[in-house]
RNA sequence: GCCGAAGUGGCGGAACUGGUAGACGCGCUGGACUCAAAAUCCAGUGGGGCUGGGCCCCGUGCGGGUUCGACUCCCGCCUUCGGCACCA
């Protein structure tokens, strides 16, 4: 018999659909967002073009695939795009390694990973393909930076940021992890820099009220951008500076502590200390430590477990509760970017308050006390009704909830404080000092300031240089000629701006290019875009819980609000597939465990592969690459070959549709594969149900009466495992004497076929299996307890007695129970 | 410290709504085919015990509980992984 050669196979079909143009989605002639045409929009993330597919991006898009495949042949049209996130820092540090230009060690990277991608077969539409690199995105990613300028919603201060030291450029606050720059993990530094910000915090209300428009997103995932936006309501309370014309806001979400105020502390960064100390005996003291924290590095400041470290400033503020003095102190557990960079301090009720207080002899004074009025150690931090006020006026005795609420409305009345709302969000810094990236468009005039490029003059081209090392400036702006520019406005010599935008910009949109991928006038027609998205299904890894999920958002709500879309949130429902692990460990290059899925697909052929990385567990778990397991699915492949080679070998069915337990093991298949998919969205099962079919077909196949039977399984199996293996299940589809698979509708069961003749009854005694037995199925519920009570074994362990209760789960089991 | 997820055979995992724990695959064992091997096909495979061939006991991280019945629900722990962490 011919033997199972993946390869032929493969390369057959993919130049079919390549050929007839299988995959490909044109837009409608007009396109209507009310049109009812089903229709869907499957997408993974955009991947990083670094060379090589590795197994993460083949889950990522085998998992699309089945979905595309499935919802295919249900009869939606399904939008299924590709492209590459090509700006970035590992094509510019290749290219100061090894020479060369980054743009062409990008495309030979993308040229490479879209080989393989297609040697894969996943079915997308590559008339859609798009890289972030080209001037023709670019263009559109620049003039909707423009958009969120003129709308007030990108600026430039100057700003504490941190950078990065070796990759030499300032980082988001989401970049930044334990102190750490995300991509290289160096230490990164605080600096105070001119650079430019996207207002992601006019934001924060609704990215945190605007998560119930979604359908299906993990809720850890939700979870963790709450808590990064971290939003909290409190109040905003004025303490004025003694001796000095000027008082200082605290942001608290404890105003019912507020007579428990022992001292007051300031950020080091806070603008108003060098007013605070001037000419004081305390100026130096506490100017010199200013500057000592100044040069802590991140990673020393944030650290919780270090010495609380401070210093006193001489000056007293006054406690608007009851007038009481407080020293005010310099120190840097407290930050300047969240709530006012000042903060009341409570040591009886906040740890970090009662460890400086501690540290520093401060007076640490109860205000709060558990609701029985037990005694309780300090710090207390309860805040629920458990709690109440002590010690704090006419609101002593009130439950903790009521006391925030009273006193917040007492200083509101007063005009000593108002409600208040603190985000942990920052905003969105964007700005890079670095070359391979999307340029901003932006020229700084003496005398107009920055101007914007007008629009009809983008794309702001990326010059070229000599030299991409980063030496804490942008090698843009070693381009002299590109730099000097006439400024739009006024026509005089001005400069451009130098800094190029963080790659997450170029990802916060791209979803909405596909739509509409070579339109020159617009980043996205509306109604096209309002025709395909938002997109009904995002795959991709829990690494972007935050940054890019949160990023694609805001753009998306801005874009809306600026009247280019209809909808507000891209995402409706997201899926986070699992990490590959292998020998222990994630995949990677330095620690040499890498599996190539080239290599694989080499030895054992696409399909092979595209069905083991679903086969081996559940996707949304971190699972662990087996050699073994490949061969499994490998040979499952050759199983069904050889069993559909037989079958074809026999001639084609007769005409009477076939019948039997085996054909109602094949609809039972259909049933269980359809809802796990379409249901359950679980990937591994389906493909063990369709093996377990397969082997009742092996022990059925050389029954003559099944002759009908097998052949009806047979291509029942090769239509289920389509969506997997997509190759060989066309192949054996065609040698059966059908064609084009990819197009037939998903099978359906029928339902009278669905039920079973008979069943396995098991019976229990208190609760134990102690029989187990074939019945036929429709006997009543009084005539399997009969039987059950009958059988020698039961009878047994009943010794005799008579059941105490009966129990019977139709279609299933009998339980007698005996005291 | 706070928040979240997960712990099932030698291994990856299945068990969907509280109803046969271990589907499917890997590995291993035996058999068929073969001069032989590979490939393939068939059968067996959680642990322990008794044994006239079948039966009994134990078993889903640990300890309790609810229930006729618990991998599944409740309470309390342990371990692993992930996120956040001077955010006032």
């Amino acid at each position: 018999m011919e033997r199972y050669d993946p390869d032929a196979i493969e390369r057959k079909w993919q130049e079919t659909w390549a050929r007839e143009g299988a995959f490909l989605v044109p837009n409608p002639e007009r396109a209507d967002p009310a049109d009812p045409a089903p229709r869907t929009y499957v997408l993974e993330m955009l991947p990083y073009p670094s060379g090589d597919l590795h197994m993460g991006h083949v889950l990522n898009y085998t998992l699309g695939d089945v979905v595309t495949h499935v919802r295919r042949r249900r009869g939606f049209t399904v939008l299924r795009p590709m492209g590459y996130d090509a700006f970035g820092l590992p094509a510019e540090n290749a290219a100061i390694r090894e020479g060369g230009h980054p743009r062409l060690i990008t495309e030979r990277n993308i040229a490479s990973i879209r080989a393989q991608a297609k040697r894969m077969g996943w079915a997308i539409d590559w008339g859609r393909e798009i890289s972030t690199h080209e001037p023709e995105y670019y263009r559109w990613t620049q003039w909707l930076f423009l958009e969120l300028y003129e709308a007030g919603l990108a600026y430039r201060r100057e700003a504490p940021v941190k950078w990065c030291p070796n990759d030499q450029t300032v980082l988001a606050n989401e970049q930044v992890v334990e102190g750490r720059c995300e991509r290289c993990g160096a230490e990164v530094e605080a600096k105070s820099l001119e650079q430019w910000f996207f207002r992601i915090t006019a934001y924060a209300d609704r990215l945190l009220d605007e998560m119930v428009q979604l359908e299906s997103w993990p809720e850890r995932v939700l979870t963790m951008q709450r808590n990064w936006i971290g939003r909290s309501h409190g109040c905003e309370v004025v303490f004025e500076v003694e001796g000095l014309e000027t008082g200082i806001p605290v942001f608290t979400t404890r105003p019912d502590t507020l007579f428990g105020a022992t001292f007051f502390v300031l950020a080091p960064e806070h603008p108003l200390i060098p007013e605070l100390v001037r000419g004081t005996s305390q100026e130096a003291a506490v100017l010199d430590y200013v500057r000592r924290t100044a040069a802590e590095s991140a990673v020393e400041r944030a650290d919780p477990a270090k010495e609380k470290t401070g210093v006193f400033t001489g000056r007293h503020v006054a406690n608007p509760v009851n007038g009481e003095r407080l020293p005010v102190w310099v120190a840097d557990y407290v930050v300047l970017e969240y709530g006012t960079g000042a903060i009341m301090a409570v040591p009886a009720h906040d740890e970090r308050d009662f460890a400086f207080a501690t540290r520093f002899g401060l007076e640490i004074r109860q205000v709060v006390e558990p609701a029985d009025g037990s005694a309780v150690e300090l710090p207390y931090v309860e805040k629920t009704g458990s709690a109440r006020s002590v010690g704090s006026g006419r609101f002593s005795g009130l439950a903790t909830p009521d006391a925030i609420r009273e006193i917040g409305a007492w200083l509101e009345d007063d005009g000593r404080g108002k409600a208040a709302v603190g985000y942990r969000l920052r905003d969105w810094l964007l700005s890079r000092q670095r070359y391979w990236g999307c340029p901003i468009p932006i020229v700084h005039c003496a005398a107009c300031g920055p101007v914007p490029v007008p629009r009809d003059e983008l794309p702001v081209l990326l010059p070229e240089v000599d030299d991409y090392k980063p030496r804490g400036r942008s090698p843009l702006a070693a381009a002299e000629s590109w730099v000097a520019t006439a400024c739009p406005r006024c026509g005089a010599p001005a400069r451009r701006e130098t800094d190029t935008m963080d790659t997450f910009v170029d990802s916060s949109w791209y979803f909405l290019r596909y739509a509409d991928p070579r339109n020159d006038r617009a980043p996205v027609a509306r109604e096209i875009a309002d025709y395909w998205l938002p997109v009904r299904q995002y795959i991709g890894g829990i690494e972007h819980a935050i940054l890019h999920l949160l990023y694609a958002r805001f753009f998306t709500k801005v874009l809306c609000d600026l009247g280019l879309l209809g909808f507000s949130e891209p995402f409706l429902r997201l899926f986070n597939q699992g990490m590959i692990y292998y020998l222990g460990a994630k995949m990677s290059k330095s620690k040499g465990n890498v599996v190539a899925p080239d290599s694989i697909v080499e030895r054992f052929g696409a399909d092979a592969l595209r069905l083991y990385i679903l086969f081996m567990g559940p996707a949304e778990d971190d699972k662990e690459w087996q050699d073994t397991g490949i061969e499994g699915t490998y040979r499952f492949l050759g199983r069904l070959w050889r069993l559909a080679l037989e079958v074809a070998a026999v001639g084609p069915p007769a005409a009477e549709p076939p019948d039997g337990p085996l054909v109602r093991r094949a609809h039972a298949t259909i049933a269980k594969v359809t809802d796990d998919l379409e249901r359950r969205f679980q990937f591994n099962t389906p493909i063990a149900a369709v093996m377990e079919l397969v082997n009742d077909v092996y022990l059925a196949k050389d029954d003559p009466a099944q002759v009908r039977a097998v052949r009806f399984a047979t291509e029942t199996a090769i239509s289920l495992i389509q969506p997997y293996a997509p190759h060989v299940a066309e192949e054996l589809w065609e040698r059966l004497g059908n064609e084009r698979l990819w197009e037939q509708p998903w099978p359906e069961p029928d339902p009278g076929l669905l039920g079973r003749d008979s069943f396995e009854l098991v019976v229990q005694v208190n609760g134990k299996v102690r029989e187990r037995l074939e019945v036929e199925a429709g006997l009543s519920d009084p005539e399997l307890v009969e039987l059950a009570r009958t059988l020698p074994r039961i009878r047994a362990h009943l010794e005799g007695k008579e059941p105490s209760r009966v129990i019977v789960v139709p279609g299933k089991l009998v339980n007698l129970v005996v005291s």
